[in-house]
RNA sequence: GCACAGGUGGUAGAGCGGUCAAUUACAACAGACUGUAAAUCUGUCGCCUCCGGGCUACGAAGGUUCGAAUCCUUCCCUGUGCACCA
């Protein structure tokens, strides 16, 4: 874990109940929890339906460590069992239910990633399908018997399907029963998760209610738009994930759209409250957002990547796309010729998977040897070692024999 | 079970006998510009090509036709409505 600056008590507390929040329920209950001294108990459920962990994902991870840093303890819930059901919260259609085997593949590289965020040797993980697999059906009928089918279709999204006659499969209302047992199976004092699982957080306290529990209290935070400015979510292909490469991840922070920034910075990184406020109006009068850019993308990979890493990473961005030059480390492909046509070179740089897209890329006057333009397929090129051949924008490869 | 609607390229979603490798939007890629891999603009966006064209594609299999994503038959799948619900 890499701990965040140094945040009095007081700071944490008011960051953790303010800073991309979006619901408290109950507030003022879990205000005076948290000021109790009592050492809560938080859950947050993860479904492992996709192998990578993102910056949207990582948000009330984000949270779970100030409450850890609060001294509470953290339950991680990892649902192997819910994700075979598969959640509707942030689907307009129903999602697909994934095979056991999936499942078990995701869930192997899960901890490292959680590793980046929250302090493992703290925190408590528990399977679903520990208590799930044995609830019997006399269980799930009580449990049922908790909601009515209007109180489902209070909720948006089913109720938004409902109406335009799309299929809600009753396996959707089941859902949020499980999610809701989670949190009786674990006893939860609190709850967190994206704005959309407010629904599924609040069936945790019916659920916990009739088992005579007490209620938990919940929070949840805003979504976070993915580098293509939809939310970003796996399917989309527009995360930026905890594992990325720092380069990459610095690079996918700086295709954001401007109007981002500020968002990114209150949700994904340390930077305090006052220094975002500033930097908000540093905007509206004039200052290059680039600049915040730059030091947004330095913070995020800071947090998953370490110092070293976020300042290097910040130069050779500047080197090879301000300065268009070449990226001090890339990858080698060895071609045993000493000349070939510019076509057949691209292809086996291994760069493009087809022919028509390398004939393409030189045609729009992508592809570059050495820093020079080859604008025709067929010239032939002569291969000395170590020459770099540059396919479009991101591309880099160095040629050795 | 009955009726209806539908299954099209990464996604959404047009097309409804030839002019369809398939409108459009999003995503993606390239170029220009810039402040960056923002924004904007332009171009590209199945595979192969000796750039003439060739090949494979519109759920599956057959069929009609000179010619089908488009018509017919069967099958598979999906959704909605209705019926059934001791």
């Amino acid at each position: 874990m890499r701990s965040s600056k140094n945040r009095s008590k007081e700071e944490i507390l008011s960051d953790l109940l303010t800073r991309g929040v979006e619901d408290v329920i109950d507030k003022e209950h879990l205000e005076s929890e948290l000021r109790s001294g009592k050492v809560l108990r938080v859950k947050l459920g993860i479904d492992p339906t996709s192998p990578n962990l993102h910056l949207g994902r990582a948000i009330p991870l984000r949270k779970l460590r100030d409450f850890q840093e609060l001294g509470h303890k953290i339950v991680i819930i990892v649902g192997d069992f819910t994700a075979q059901v598969g959640d509707a919260s942030d689907k307009l259609a129903k999602r697909p239910m994934l095979k056991r085997e999936a499942i078990n593949e995701y869930l192997k590289t899960y901890k490292d990633q959680l590793g980046k965020v929250i302090d493992l040797s703290e925190a408590e993980f528990r399977y679903n399908s520990e208590w799930l697999d044995k609830l019997g059906f006399q269980e799930i009928a009580e449990l049922a018997e908790q909601f009515s089918v209007q109180q489902m279709l209070e909720r948006r999204n089913f109720r938004d399907r409902f109406e335009a006659h799309e299929e809600i499969s009753l396996r959707e209302f089941m859902y949020p029963l499980m999610q809701g047992y989670d949190s009786v199976a674990v006893e939860a004092d609190v709850e967190l998760g994206g704005f959309d699982q407010l629904f599924n957080l609040k069936a945790g306290r019916v659920i916990q209610k009739h088992y005579g529990q007490k209620e938990q209290d919940l929070m949840t935070f805003s979504m976070l738009d993915g580098t293509d400015g939809r939310k970003m979510s796996s399917s989309w292909g527009n995360i930026i994930a905890l594992n990325d490469a720092a380069d990459d991840m610095f690079g996918k922070v700086m295709s954001i759209r401007d109007e981002l920034i500020i968002k990114y910075f209150i949700l994904c990184t340390d930077v305090s409250m006052q220094e975002i406020e500033k930097m908000e109006s540093e905007i509206a009068s004039g200052t290059n957002p680039r600049d915040l850019k730059v030091r947004l993308g330095k913070e995020i990979v800071f947090l998953y990547h370490g110092e070293a890493e976020a300042e290097r990473v910040a130069l050779e961005f500047d080197r090879v796309f301000r300065d268009k030059e070449i990226p001090s480390d890339i990858e080698e492909v060895s071609v045993g010729m000493d000349t070939m046509i510019a076509l057949e070179l691209l292809m086996a740089s291994g760069a493009l998977s087809s022919r028509g897209e390398g004939r393409r890329l030189i045609e729009q006057g992508g592809m570059k040897i050495d820093g020079v333009k080859i604008d025709d397929v067929d010239s032939p090129i002569d291969i000395r070692n170590g020459i770099v051949l540059q396919a479009g924008k991101h591309k880099f490869i160095k040629i050795v024999k």
